[in-house]
DNA sequence: TTAGTGTACTAAGTTTATTAATACACTTGT
DNA sequence: ACAAGTGTATTAATAAACTTAGTACACTAA
């Protein structure tokens, strides 16, 4: 269900919350599912709970899942979620944008280098 | 000459890079000129001249300063740097619009959203 | 009752970033 | 030759973050 790129070199808690940040947000995941259990899902993955608690804890924080003690965790229905990822995304779109023309690219060019780069997707 | 910003949840050695990598790119550094020696810039930033030793070390493996050993670290004169700082922009930028469309993100709202928000540079 | 669930806690190990102190070799100007 | 300034290397210590390990407790459902 998840898969951890050990070359990657953000903590394992951050890949976990980004995989299923993005299966809730593509729909793979709907409202009221259940996600695994954190002991499951530990041993699926060859990881120790407390980090996949820790991953399920900011998952809960940021409002993708909710938790009911004794039962599971589950996916929120809350439909501001994509409205506010794509608010993080666009920042960081202006972040990187801005650092560009500050060398001199120009806006254009950044325009030609996203239409020409959808194919490979 | 150089602003460590202690919010920032970068190393410091990092931002520091990134501050000389820019001003070379821009150009408010040029070919040849002297950047502060290891340990005045320490003295000055009020951090540990190792913290500013690894930062030279980073930004001559990259190209963009050499060093004299007794003389002092200057800035290289390397035409390629621009361009592979562009790659290097141009793949963050591919990465993002890459997440952006796996959860429906068109490209047109991406550039659109980059064509508007490009006056609070 | 038993098994599965979330949650909390303490302890230990690892890695990375940073500071500290010292030492050595080189260059420059005197 | 000397002194001051330079890069470089080394060792040690501290702090923070990540991860593992083990244990314990309360809740839910069959």
């Amino acid at each position: 269900m998840i898969l951890i790129d050990y070359r990657d070199a953000r903590p394992i808690y951050e890949q976990v919350v980004e995989r299923f940040k993005m299966m809730i947000l593509r729909g793979v995941l709907c409202p009221d599912d259940k996600i695994p259990s954190v002991r499951n899902l530990a041993v699926d993955l060859s990881i120790n709970p407390n980090t996949i608690q820790r991953a399920y804890s900011e998952l809960e924080r940021q409002g993708y899942i909710y938790t009911v003690k004794g039962k599971g965790n589950f996916v929120s229905d809350n439909g501001q979620l994509l409205l506010r990822f794509k608010e993080e995304l666009f920042a960081e779109l202006k972040k990187i944008c801005k650092e560009a023309f500050e060398v001199g690219i120009t806006e254009e060019e950044i325009i030609q280098n996203i239409r020409g780069g959808e194919k490979d997707d």
